[in-house]
Parts: C-alpha cells; structure tokens; sequence
DNA sequence: TTATAAAAAGATATTTTTATCTTTTTTTTT
DNA sequence: AAAAAAAAAGATAAAAATATCTTTTTATAA
C-alpha cells in the first residue's frame, strides 16, 4: 500500500507529536526505538518530513525534532503525500498511464468510489487526531512479535 | 497499491478470456502487445498464472494460453492472492507486525470498513464480468500516452 | 572558546522488484 | 522421423527500494 519510507514517517510523525512539546524535543534514536524502525533509515526519513516542514529540528546538545501548531494539523495524506507522491490520487490500479473517465479500465468506476472514501480518511485524521486517540493507551505504534 | 507483476496479471487474465475460447488460444506476444507490457516479464508472470492454475497452456505449434469455464470465474482477489500474497488481507496499512483489534494501530478502526469494501470488490469481480464490460467498448486495457 | 551532542548531508551497501536473455522441453505438422 | 512452433525453465542484468555507515555542520553548555 504505502512505502516503508511512507510507513515509518506516519508513525514517526505521531511519535513525536506525543512526546515532544514546546520546550522538550525527541531525538532520533528515541524515534527509533518508540516506533521500532532501523535508526539510520529513520534519520534519513526525518531529515525529509524536516526539509518539507512537516516536523522541525534544532541541532546541538538537547537539539532533537518537534511541533509547532500547524505540524499538528498534519493529515495522514500530507505525509504519504510527501513521501510517496501523489500516486494514491492519480494512479490507476491496473497501471494504465493514465486514469480517467474517457478510457478507464475495467475497475476504474467500482474502485472511484472506494478510492474516495479512503482518501478523506487520509485526509479527514490529522496527527492530533490520532495524540488523542493514543492518550487512551487504545491504540499503538509498535506491538509484539517483532 | 499492487506490484507490477499483479497488474500485469490481471490485465493478463482478461486479455486471455476476451480473445480465447474452446479452440483458438492466445500466444504470449499477443497478451505482452494487447495489454502493453514487457514479453520476457509477461512470460514469468503466465507461467506463475499457468502453474497456479488460473489459466492453462498448451505448447507446440497453435499452443497458447486459455481458459477453462473455473478459469473464467477467477476474481480480481484470486489474481492478487495468487501474485503479491495476502497482505492486502493481513497487514497493517502502518506497518505494525500484527493488524489485530488487540494492538491496533491509530488507523485500524477506520481503515477496516475501507478494506472491507475493497476486498468485497476484488472478491466480486470475475473475468467474465470484465469480459462483459470489455465488449461494451467503454473499458481499456491500455491508453494513450505509453 | 572549547568540547560535546545532535541533526544534516553524503557515500556506500544490501535486498527486492522488474526486466531480459538463453536453453530446454513439448507438441504438432510435414 | 525431422523440423518448427510454442511455452517452460533457468540464468543474468538493471533499477528501485531499503538499510547502513561516515563525515560535516550547528548549537549548546561548560
Ligand atoms: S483507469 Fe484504472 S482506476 Fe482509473
Ligand atoms: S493494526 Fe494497523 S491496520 Fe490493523
């Protein structure tokens, strides 16, 4: 569905939303470790998710990554967006080059509707969204059998 | 969404049911040229459908590919099975090792209608039904832009 | 101002997926 | 039987995704 990349930086972006606040940042190996993903490719993914503002960094001692307000309100698609382009909104699922109305592919209309409703899930669940959800202790980032 | 080698068979499959029948059967560069893709590649990915049964062959001078009456009841879910395995059944769309309602992860809940009603498509949807859109004229195996 | 901690950047390695090429086997026709 | 046509099987190659390692830059604190 996603890529790792994709996959590991929803989880990371969650990650540090619960843990860090205004004055207390998350480092890499923490992130790591809290969403069970190998340090260096995670390091790499955060370096993006920051390149693209999607989360900020201060280096230095007690340096580590953070959120301001508007990170918060990151959805899922902006992160899949981000790493994966935009290939969830204009791909077609049998690999046409191109979906569209004019010479769609023997799925195209069943999987319009389908697709739609996945997308405003995507949309729709913003990083808070899901810091609430992981306050209840309901939900979670890593589980057994690793 | 689903690897190369899966849209590959399954534009395969359909390909195979619209130009065969009883006696005439359909060789591999006519399925690579008909559904746009590499012959060499399409040659594993027939020979993975024709091991697994989901269609058979015939070698030999006028061999090919064909279907049988069970063949034609294949399901989009079929072809996916049989290709890229069960994570479309089974995995997490974040990663985690287990999807389960015991260690969800944030999207489990919402995401578990989505895929229910995407698997309900793929189960639902057989070769011949494809086979009847096809003949309609209003649905493609390939479009402009290659 | 120096030492240190941390991320950024860059280079390299491994694995998986996708694609191609070559040889073998089977079947039919002559 | 021999020749030819076609898929099966196996070997190889290229590209992309994933993972790791090393060096550089920046900021903080002593
Ligand atoms: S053409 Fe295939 S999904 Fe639109
Ligand atoms: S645990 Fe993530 S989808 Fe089920």
């Amino acid at each position: 569905m996603f890529s790792k990349s994709c996959e590991y930086a929803i989880k990371a972006m969650i990650f540090v939303a619960q843990k860090s606040d205004s004055d207390s940042k998350v480092g890499l190996k923490e992130i790591a470790e809290g969403t069970d993903t190998p340090v260096p490719f995670m390091a790499k993914i955060m370096q993006e998710l920051s390149k693209k503002k999607l989360v900020h960094s201060s280096k230095g001692p007690n340096g580590g990554f953070y959120m301001n307000k508007k990170n918060l309100k990151t959805s899922i698609a902006d992160i899949v967006l981000a790493t994966d382009g935009d290939g969830i909104y204009s791909k077609c699922v049998l690999g046409l080059k191109n979906c569209n109305e004019k010479t769609p592919c023997p799925v195209h209309h069943e999987y319009k509707d389908i697709k739609k409703k996945f997308i405003a899930m995507l949309e729709k669940n913003t990083i808070t969204d899901f810091n609430e959800k992981l306050m209840t202790k309901k939900f979670f980032l890593k589980n057994e059998e690793n």
